[in-house]
Formats: structure tokens, C-alpha cells, sequence
RNA sequence: ACGCGAUUAGUUCAGAUGGAAGAACACAGGACUUUGACUCCUGAUGUCGGUAGUUCAAAUCUAUCAUCGCGUGCCA
């Protein structure tokens, strides 16, 4: 039983509060997407929020989708949704919409304005924008504002049925036009718009803005913690000025608003992700170098190692910009446990064994998870020829370098020592191939004489191997905050050149197998994904996340 | 300009009722190693945004200033 007392963030303390001095018995949370985009990264950061609540406190959390505007919402999206906070491993305790609620939505907004508390007005959107004026002045109202409860009744009825044209007017709440809150100067409630949406279909033309609709659905569905990121801070008041219209039990819903997340090298906005998909700087919403959930699926990111990210970068009302390397970090920490290691050839240079007899074929043991002895083992076969990297590999070599170079010896893993005798160049002076000799009392890697080999690389036998395509993936964006522009310039100005390059690599035989969105280490490179379009006949790896590498800082000093 | 909010290590966050500044990642050094990976040790870094005040005692309370963010859609 580990009982490790993590302190609580300014949400859990609340709840803690509530529950304790009785103002709730159980919490109930929500996840409210617009369905008119993927979820990112940053949605995940909300999920792993508001589910995880639900989880610390046995509370539930409800999936609801803010479809009250039917022009930019589709189906789609909400299957996406769906999927995404599936495949994270949460289960919510009810699926609502918005558009649920329409009737009920309609009949309030009936009641207030026989209250008095909202009107018909029939001017432009311009006009009402200047009546609102600024912040440091009051507000104009509007000519209409006060006309009778009769008049607005029949009018927004009409509206209600179809009589008036999109734009033509709204229903406006009867706040305070002297508010230095802008959104507190009479807001609009519902506006015309003669779309079909998605599952309502052609039954309304008025559409509820999210300020009235949203508190209002919280409040049906008896959430008591409304978690939403910093912008809508100002809303609050608003939020709470609708509630109070309706609830005479004083049990209402509390807004509560967090930080959104911001990653580094990558944009968040569901306007430019839609901008990258729609001009095909990417190849659709889960390219894998895309900060979606699916695009982070597809790329080889497992559900545990973003919602141990999540649970490490906190829940705070400051703004921040998290390193990627932090995700990159729980990716790696979560492999390195699960991830079988094979050995890959990235960039093939050929080696030939010349004391190895030519017809001669053998199998060699090779662990497949030196972190989980339970993966067991697998054969590798060895011959004459095999691959090894070209980077594993230096004509002239620093000091430092304890890899292959001229008359050096490294141990191949699982493999023999082998030392280099002879480096075979083309007219370019490229080397095209290396003439190796082995040890053959060296077999499994070690000696019989004791002598101390420092380089290990890994390899493939080139009768067995087989081929396939590698995507190596890179940052999309070479500035760590690309929304940070100087003139004339945008964040497409900072798209990576080479945030992708695709390499035939050469894979032991083993792999031939390998499944869709089955996760391995190519051992001493990185840990690799199949991707979801692969096949037997064609295969095809994405990296996930290189290793981490002290070799490059170390060469990069000399 | 006005309103609201934020400000603790390079970064993200902890620091109830005021009582000797903490964690993770990153970084540096070392041990181990058939992955220059992993793992394990060790280390450095903060005028707790500034100033003034209350107090025996302030990161924590008060005032004020500064800086940054958000808000003036019939988007969410």
C-alpha cells in the first residue's frame, strides 16, 4: 500500500474543500470539445485534468460535445473525439451534447424574457460593437432595449420559427452596458443561422452562444466543477449572472480556470493545425509530427507516457511553455520498460568478414529486453556480409571515438570482435565497403584471453535482412515558440525544412512480422513504431524518439 | 486607457494555520555497462519580480510600483 502523499494543486484543493465541509457529496467534472477540429496535446492536458479528478475523488466526468455552432462542426470530429479519450484510457460516465439541451435552452431564454431580462434587437453586428464602446466608458444602449416583454415574446418566437433572416437580429441578455467587463454590456444569447447541423438537423434556426449555453449545460447535467482554460476568465461573471436566472437551490456549478499548455517548438491552435492540414504542410490530422493526439498515437506515443506528462507538468494559472523534451523524456521512460530491442541499419555500409567461411551461416542469441527478462530471447543469424552503420565507422578517428576505425576492433553485438583491415572506396572516394577479420574465439562477445573490446555496434547479416521504409522524424518548427513573429514574417516561416527524412534501412530478419503500431528499440538509435500503413510486403517505420546520445555533445567538443 | 489574472532554480511545479528555500526534467562530474542507452551516486544554480510596511519572525499578511498575459465576435 503506497500512500505517497503528493501535495494537492489549486483545484484539488478546492474540491477537497467542498467535499469536506459537506457543499458536495460526489463531484461531477465535464469535457466539453467543440467538435470542429482534432484534439491536441493541449486537450489532453484537460482530459488527464478532469478525468483524473473524477478518478482521485470517485466522482464522474461527463463527455459533452459544444455543438452550438452547426458552421463548423461535423460528425467527424466528434468520432475523433471519441476515439482520442478512449485510446488515453478514460471512460466517461455519460456522452451529452449540447444540442441535448436546445428545448430546454429555449424555454429559459422564454423566461427570462418575460423577466424582462433579455430583448430582440434588430441592429447590425457593427452597431451593436460600437454601442458597447470601451472598456473606459459606459456603454450606449440600444434603441431596442426596452421594448415590451410582449414584443421581444412574439419577435424572438418568429425568429425561433424562421421569419427573419440570418443576421437580421438577436436576443440580447440584459446585463449592465456600464460594465467595465465588455462581456457583461448586454450579450448576445441566440442569432439566426439557417444551417443544418449535425444532429439536430434543419429543426432550428437559432443557435445559443456558447456564454448562455455552456454555464446553462453544466448546470443540467449538475456539474460542480467547471474546469476551462485562462481566456474564459472573464467570462465568469457572465457564467454566473445566467445561472443565478435560473437556480433557486444555490447548488450551482463553479467555473474554474487553468493554464492552458503550450509546447515548445510546435503550435497549439486548432486554426493553424487546420491551416497545416488543409495546405498540406502535413500529411493530415495524425502526421506523426503533428502535436494531435492522433498524430502522437500514430507517431509510436503511448497513452502512458502523455498522461505521465500530464500529471508531471502540473495544473496551474500561470502561463508556461513546456520543453518537448520533457515529453520526449516519459516516452523514453515508458519504452525503455516495454519496448523489445532489435537491431536496425538506418544508413548501410557494407562489411565483409574475409577469415568467415563463405557458405557459412550461423545463429546467434540475442536478448530481447535486457529491462525485462521475461521478453526472453531470439536468434539472429551471422554470415560473411553484414551492415553495420556508417556512422559506426571512421577513417580518421578522434581519440574519444571507440567505434570502428582502420586496424581498431569492436565487438558486434551479441556477435564476434571484428577488427578493420581494409577500406574499399569508389572513384568519388566514398567508401562503399569494409574488409573486416573476426575472432572466431570471441563468439557472444567476449574473449577467452580477457582483452577489453570498448566499442559495441550493432548490425544485420545482410543474406537475411530486409528492407524497409524508416520516416525519421524531427520538430516541426525550428523556433521554440513559432506564434513569436518578428514583421512580416508567420509561424510558417519557421516550419523545419527537415522536420521529415525517409531513409531504406536494413532490419533483422525478425521484424518481417512486425504488426502495425508495434513499438521497438533499434538498439543504439532510437525506438521506432510501425506505422498504421504498413504492410508485410512493405514496411514501414516511424521514429517515435531518438535515444538519448552523449556521443554527439562529446564529438561536438572536440 | 479600463477591468481581470499571473510573477518561487534554465524549464515546469510544491511550498495548510507566517517559524532555517524543495521536487522533476535539463545541465556538470563519477560508477556500472556486450546499447556512448538504462541504472546508480555526487554536484551547481535562486537578492521567492521591486520597494515600503505589520511582526520576535514574511515566499506566505498589507500597500504600492513594475513586467507579462487575457478581455472590446451574431466563435468556442
Amino acid at each position: 500500500m503506497e500512500e505517497k502523499k503528493e501535495s494537492l494543486n489549486f483545484i484539488e484543493q478546492i474540491i477537497e474543500d467542498d467535499l469536506s465541509t459537506g457543499k458536495h457529496k460526489q463531484i461531477i467534472t465535464r469535457f466539453p470539445p467543440e467538435p470542429n477540429g482534432y484534439l491536441h496535446i493541449g486537450h489532453a492536458k484537460s482530459i488527464c485534468l478532469n478525468f483524473g479528478l473524477k478518478e482521485t475523488f470517485k466522482g464522474k466526468t461527463n463527455l459533452r460535445f459544444d455543438d452550438t455552432n452547426p458552421s463548423k462542426e461535423e460528425t467527424e470530429y466528434v468520432e475523433s473525439i471519441i476515439e482520442d479519450i478512449k485510446w488515453l484510457g478514460f471512460e466517461y460516465d455519460n456522452l451529452f451534447y449540447a444540442s441535448d439541451y436546445f428545448e430546454q435552452l429555449f424555454e429559459w431564454a422564454v423566461m427570462l424574457i418575460k423577466d424582462g431580462k433579455a430583448y430582440v434587437d434588430e441592429q447590425t453586428p457593427e452597431h451593436i460593437s460600437e454601442q458597447r464602446t470601451n472598456p473606459t466608458i459606459n456603454g450606449i444602449e440600444s434603441p431596442f432595449r426596452n421594448r415590451s416583454i410582449e414584443e421581444n415574446l412574439k419577435l424572438f418566437l418568429e425568429m425561433k420559427d424562421g421569419k427573419y433572416a440570418d443576421g437580421s437580429m438577436v436576443l440580447r441578455a440584459k446585463v449592465d452596458m456600464n460594465s467595465p467587463n465588455m462581456h457583461m454590456r448586454d450579450p448576445v444569447m441566440y442569432r439566426i443561422m439557417k444551417k443544418h447541423h449535425h444532429r439536430t438537423g434543419d429543426k432550428w434556426c437559432i443557435y445559443p452562444m456558447y456564454d448562455y449555453a455552456h454555464g446553462q449545460s453544466d448546470y443540467i447535467e449538475g456539474i460542480t466543477h467547471s474546469i476551462c482554460t485562462l481566456e474564459f476568465e472573464v467570462h465568469r461573471p457572465l457564467y454566473e449572472w445566467f445561472l443565478e436566472q435560473i437556480d433557486t437551490t444555490g447548488k450551482r456549478p463553479r467555473q474554474i480556470e487553468f493554464a492552458r499548455l503550450n509546447l515548445s517548438y510546435t503550435v497549439m491552435s486548432k486554426r493553424k493545425l487546420l491551416e497545416l492540414v488543409k495546405n498540406n504542410y502535413v500529411n493530415g490530422w495524425d502526421d506523426p509530427r503533428m502535436p494531435t493526439i492522433s498524430g502522437f498515437r500514430r507517431r509510436g506515443y503511448t497513452p502512458d507516457s502523455i498522461r505521465n506528462f500530464a500529471d508531471r507538468i502540473g495544473v496551474a494559472r500561470r502561463e508556461n511553455m513546456i520543453d518537448v523534451g520533457l515529453l520526449e523524456f516519459f516516452i523514453r521512460e515508458d519504452l525503455n520498460k516495454k519496448a523489445n530491442r532489435v537491431m536496425a541499419i538506418l544508413n548501410p555500409l557494407k562489411v565483409i568478414i574475409t577469415n568467415y567461411p563463405e557458405n557459412k551461416t550461423e545463429q546467434l542469441e540475442a536478448q530481447n529486453n535486457p529491462e525485462d527478462i521475461s521478453a526472453g530471447s531470439r536468434e539472429v543469424s551471422f554470415s560473411r556480409e553484414i551492415y553495420i552503420e556508417q556512422d559506426d565507422f571512421m577513417e580518421e578517428a578522434p581519440n574519444k571515438f571507440f567505434r570502428l576505425k582502420p586496424g581498431g576492433e569492436v565487438r558486434l553485438r551479441y556477435g564476434y570482435f571484428i577488427k578493420c583491415n581494409e577500406i574499399i572506396k569508389d572513384n568519388d572516394g566514398n567508401i562503399t565497403e569494409l574488409h573486416c577479420t573476426y575472432d572466431p574465439e570471441s563468439k557472444g562477445g567476449q574473449s577467452p584471453d580477457g582483452r577489453k573490446v570498448k566499442g559495441t555496434i550493432h548490425w544485420v547479416d545482410s543474406q537475411t535482412c530486409i528492407d524497409a521504409e524508416v520516416r525519421l522524424y524531427d520538430r516541426l518548427f525550428v523556433k521554440e515558440n513559432p506564434e513569436d513573429t518578428n514583421e512580416n514574417e508567420t509561424y510558417l516561416d519557421y516550419l523545419n525544412p527537415d522536420s521529415v527524412r525517409i531513409n531504406t534501412a536494413k532490419l533483422e530478419q525478425s521484424l518481417l512480422y512486425a504488426k502495425p503500431m508495434e513499438r521497438f528499440q533499434f538498439e543504439r538509435k532510437g525506438y521506432f513504431c510501425v506505422d498504421k500503413d504498413s504492410k508485410q510486403d512493405k514496411l514501414i517505420f516511424n521514429r517515435i524518439v531518438t535515444l538519448k546520445d552523449s556521443w554527439t555533445k562529446i564529438a561536438g567538443n572536440e
